[in-house]
DNA sequence: GCTAGACTATGACGAGCGTTATAGCCAGAG
DNA sequence: CTCTGGCTATAACGCTCGTCATAGTCTAGC
C-alpha cells in the first residue's frame, strides 16, 4: 500500500499520464513509457502486473484526482474562480507544451473498447469527468445557480473545455479555449444569484 | 479528379474516416482500414501514394466536408435548427454504433505531432473545426446575435459538443450530449434577436 | 486480337509492439 | 557473513506495423 518509499512508481504514473495525453493510449508503448520515467522496462511489470491496462487505468485516475484536487481548492472561492483555475490549469499545459500535451482523460476516452467489455481505463475516464462535474455543480447550487440547472451547466464547462484544448492543438492556437473561457465566464456569472 | 468510376477509392476513404474516429489515428493500420473497405492492401499504395498521412488526411476533409455540408443545409432554418442538426448529427453516430464511434476529426487533433514538422492531416482536422465554426457564426450573425459574440458562441458550440462526444463514449451514456445540448439551445435562443 | 495501363495479389523488409522468463544485483535482517 | 526479497537487466516469444517490390489479372481502345 505504502509505496511512498517508491518514487519510481509514482513516476511511472505520472510519465504515463503525459505521455498518453500526448500520443494517445494506443499509440503510447510501454517501452516508451519506461524511458520516458528513467525506469526499466522490466520494472513496469514488477509494478503494474497487469500490464498496459493497469498502468493506463492509474495514469487516468492519476490526473482525474490531482485535476479534482485543484478544482477543489479553487472552488472554495466561488465558481467562477474555480472555472478561472480550471482553465488555466489546461492552459497551461497546453501552452508550455507547444500544443503538444492535452487533456489523457479525454485521450482515453476516445479510444475504442474491444466491443465485448469495457476496459477499465476508460471506467476511470468516465469516474474523472464526472468527478470534475460534481464539483462544478454542487459549487454552483451553492452560489445561487439554479439546481436544476447546475448538472448541465457542469456538463457543459467540462465538454467544452476538453473539445477545446483538442482545437487548440489542432489549430496551434490558444483562440478556441480562450473564446470558450470568455463564453462560460459571462454565462456563469448571468447563472448565479447576483447577491453572492 | 473524376474518380467516380471508382467507388472503391471513396470506400477506402470514408471507411477511413470511421474506423479512425473508432480506434483513433496511431492505432488504425493500413492492413485493417483495406479489410474494412473490402479493398486488397495493395489497393491503398495504388490510390494514396503518399501512404497513411495522406489517406488520414483524405479522411479528415472527407468527414468535415460532409458535417459542414449538413451544417450548411439545416443552417437554413435558422442557427437552432443547425445547431439541433449538428446535435442529431453526432447523437445518431454515438448511439448507432454503441459509443464505439465517435467524432474522426477530434480523433486526429489528439495525437502529438512529430515536433518538427505539421502533419497534414492535423491542418485538416482545423481546418474541418474553422469551418464549422464559421458557419455557424455566420448564421448567428444573420440571425441578429452579437457580431462581436458569434465567432465565440460558434467556437464554444463546436468545442462543448466534441467534448461531449467524448464524454458519452467514456460513460456510456448519452447524458452529456443531452445536458449540453439543452444548455447551448438556451443560450443560443438568448442571444438571438427575438423578432427573427 | 492485342497491347497498354489501371488495379490486384502476394510476399517480403526491418522495426516496434505487449508480454514473459530468467538471471543478476544489492540493501537490510538474522 | 549469509541469506532473503525487492528491484533491475537482458533476451526472447509471436505478432503486427508501414512500406515497398514484383508479378499477375482484367478491361478499354485500337
Amino acid at each position: 500500500m505504502a509505496e511512498s518509499s517508491t518514487p519510481s512508481r509514482e513516476r511511472i504514473v505520472a510519465g504515463a499520464a503525459d505521455l498518453i495525453s500526448r500520443r494517445g493510449l494506443n499509440a503510447t508503448s510501454i517501452r516508451e513509457l519506461a524511458k520516458h520515467a528513467k525506469a526499466p522496462l522490466g520494472s513496469t511489470y514488477h509494478y503494474f502486473p497487469e500490464g498496459k491496462q493497469q498502468l493506463a487505468t492509474e495514469a487516468v485516475q492519476y490526473a482525474g484526482a490531482a485535476v479534482a484536487r485543484i478544482l477543489r481548492k479553487e472552488l472554495d472561492e466561488g465558481p467562477v474562480a474555480g472555472l478561472r483555475a480550471f482553465l488555466a490549469l489546461w492552459r497551461g499545459i497546453v501552452v508550455e507544451s507547444d500544443f503538444h500535451a492535452g487533456c489523457p482523460v479525454l485521450a482515453v476516452a476516445v479510444e475504442e473498447p474491444p466491443a465485448d467489455e469495457i476496459p477499465p481505463a476508460l471506467v476511470a475516464a468516465a469516474e474523472a469527468f464526472e468527478g470534475w462535474e460534481q464539483l462544478l455543480a454542487q459549487s454552483l447550487r451553492g452560489h445561487g445557480a439554479d439546481p436544476e440547472r447546475a448538472p448541465g451547466l457542469a456538463a457543459l464547462i467540462v465538454a467544452s473545455v476538453e473539445g477545446a484544448i483538442a482545437m487548440c492543438r489542432a489549430k496551434r492556437s490558444m483562440q478556441p479555449l480562450d473564446q470558450v473561457a470568455q463564453q462560460l465566464e459571462v454565462l456563469i456569472a448571468g447563472a448565479l444569484d447576483d447577491s453572492a
